[in-house]
RNA sequence: CGGGGCGUGGCUCAGCUGGUAGAGCGCUCGCUUCGGGUGCGAGAGAUCGUGGGUUCAAAUCCCACCGCCCCGACCA
């Protein structure tokens, strides 16, 4: 391709909104453009990333049999009903009407209506198992969209479901899309980790997020480095702490202190000169209505699919302010669980503390700090069992530094990373919801168990630069590149440096693979700047400098120095580098 | 939804104590230069986010709306 007639607007500067590296570099590069918040434009050099991204996944999955299909992105209400997710679901489905009135909405994932398709057309046994994916524009309607085509409102998913006759094979096949993604992100070129993920409320029993390990990554993750265990910390399990004892000589007793317009953990350890371990954090939910409390350790933070879990609860929401004044008698911030059963003042406008959850963490403060369920005020002094008695103990914790593996109880150690692929179990939660059944040998109606499998593709890509880049530009791994070749003529109208340039060319289609040939009349420093931007894994660089001793030069975008090339050995080395794409 | 900030050529920004719009980059043309964003000259390109108000006069002051960004809440 002449860059001379390729539409690849490079910037100086990237646009202001541009949040961080990957966006940046993908401006600058010419590969996106936004047209409104969370949604971009593709440019011919983006675009050819995304596919080359696509069709390793496509090749990955043809491999292990999956069908690709391609599913409307306009879905009606009907069958979002049918689940039950078109409640569910919230402001992040965009909802549309047509002309007519009727309801539809813009998919942001596919499980109605594939699962509706394959209701309607397998019936049979026989026909299990079925592993069917795409490729397709998404929307979810994100409260905040950022870090531009990381997380924006359309994006390109592969998602992938598979139908079977069994939980047995559904769990043989969720390990077969566990392998196809660990090659499909092997290939890519990224250094990726699988961790176990929190399947959400409307998900499955067992769940793992592909990661790619990058300190920009919006996803904090816990690694034992002991046994290997690693799990998204919304996920992560922890050990309890050994217990320790209270030396009853040092319990102090209850007493209240004044501290007015503190209200967080933080301001109030300040102003007590404390440690935030000391302290007690009183959260109040409802769960499917009910009030619960939750205590935490004042360093920690509460994991609410944690406590969903252990409650048992469909649905969790953190009270409005009016539940703790109406429990509590005082303002969130100086809530606390001394005596609060008894505070309950029936008649007001909620019903009394269906129970009191705390964090196993808890066991091991001694003379705690927490509301006093006064205004302005806190307790000091406060212990377990003497002051006050929850209900039961649980891991209700954020996973943090100190936390201990839950395997083999050694200390985590914290990474971050960014979610590029999701693997579900999700069992017969749809199929049963949208009546998904077939017959089995002995003419057994049974309804399909699910898995479900997806990609983030424009998401992977900018994970792909966000861990391959330096302070002048991209380096794409050779996989995924969008050329594997930036071809430099130094003063391109020279004949000789335009017929070697040419040749050159042919021979790199020859075996194959692409060049982008800048041809430009432009000075050499605008072209090599271009070339180190757009990052292109090989740079062969014709000019009549070189040229004269028979030669050309080349050189790797992530190496420093440059190599000279005699030009009849050209196509041998072709052959070479062709062999590393693999 | 709460708090903060910003909307001026394609991009980055100046002008904002009111007097009818500027720079750099990019683009076009000419010359020059040719191994790390050459130099010089000439040019094209802007309903100053939208609507209303104040005023002889509004990019500038006031009001409303829209859009965008950041922090938080939210979300899986």
């Amino acid at each position: 391709m002449k860059l001379s007639k390729y539409f690849l607007p490079t910037l100086r500067e990237a646009p202001q909104d541009a949040d961080n590296v990957s966006v940046k570099l993908m401006f600058r590069a010419g590969m996106i453009r936004k047209l409104a918040s969370g949604i971009y434009e593709w440019l011919p050099l983006g675009l050819r990333v995304l596919q080359k991204v696509e069709n390793i996944v496509r090749s990955e999955l043809n491999r292990v049999d999956g069908q690709e299909v391609r599913l409307p992105v306009i879905q009606p209400k009907e069958l979002w009903m049918e689940t039950g997710r078109w409640q569910i679901y919230g402001k992040e489905l965009l909802r549309l009407t047509d002309r007519k009135d009727s309801e539809f909405c813009f998919a942001p994932t596919a499980e109605e209506v594939i699962t509706n398709m394959v209701r309607r057309d397998v019936s049979s046994y026989r026909q299990l198992p079925i592993l069917l994916y795409q490729f397709g524009l998404k929307f979810r309607d994100e409260i905040r969209p950022r870090y531009g085509v990381m997380r924006s409102r359309e994006f390109l998913m592969k998602d992938a479901y598979s139908f079977h006759a069994s939980d047995e094979d559904a769990q043989k096949w969720y390990g077969i899309l566990y392998s196809a993604y660990e090659k499909i992100f092997t290939r890519c070129g990224l250094t990726f980790k699988p961790v176990e993920a929190d399947s959400g409320p409307i998900g499955g029993n067992h769940s793992h997020e592909f990661m790619v390990i990058a300190d920009t990554g919006e996803a904090e993750i816990a690694l034992c480095p002991g046994c290997g265990y690693a799990a998204n910390t919304e996920k992560a399990e922890v050990s309890e702490q050994p217990a320790r004892q209270a030396d009853p000589s040092k319990l102090q007793p209850v007493k209240e202190v004044p501290t007015p317009g503190l209200y967080t953990v933080e301001d109030v350890a300040k102003f007590l000169k404390m440690n935030p371990k000391q302290f007690i954090k009183t959260l109040f939910f409802l769960a499917d209505g009910e009030p619960v409390m939750a205590l935490v350790r004042g360093d920690h933070e509460l994991n609410e699919n944690k406590l969903r879990r252990v409650i048992g609860a469909a649905n969790l929401e953190k009270a409005p302010q009016h539940i703790y004044e109406a429990i509590a008698g005082c303002p969130a911030g100086f809530a606390g669980p001394v005596g609060i059963k008894e505070r309950y003042v029936p008649g007001k406008d909620t019903r009394p503390l269906k129970t009191v959850i705390a964090d196993n963490a808890l066991k091991n403060v001694f003379n705690g700090v927490s509301g006093a369920n006064k205004n302005d005020t806190h307790a000091t002094g406060i212990n377990l069992g003497r002051d006050y008695n929850p209900d039961s103990f649980a891991d209700i914790h954020v996973a943090a530094a100190g936390d201990l593996c839950p395997k083999c109880a050694k200390p985590f150690g914290f990474t971050r990373g960014i979610e590029v692929g999701q693997t579900f179990k999700l069992g017969t939660k749809y199929s049963k919801s949208l009546k998904c059944n077939f017959l089995d040998e002995h003419q057994k109606e049974m309804p399909m168990v699910m898995g479900c499998y997806g990609i983030g593709v424009t998401r992977t890509v900018a994970a792909a630069i966000e861990q391959g880049h330096d302070e002048w530009g991209i380096i794409w791994p050779p996989a995924i590149a969008p050329f594997e070749f930036s071809l430099i003529s130094i003063e391109s109208e020279d004949k000789a440096v335009a017929e070697a340039s040419a040749a050159i060319c042919s021979a790199i289609q020859a075996e194959g693979m692409e060049a982008l040939w800048d041809d430009r009349d432009e000075r050499p420093g605008v072209k090599f700047k271009d070339a180190d931007l757009i990052g292109l894994p090989w740079r062969v660089v014709v000019s009549s400098k070189t040229l004269k001793d028979g030669e050309c030069e080349f050189k790797r975008r992530a190496e420093k120095t440059a190599l000279r090339w005699k030009l009849d050995e050209v196509p041998a080395k072709l052959k070479e580098l062709k062999a590393e794409i693999k």
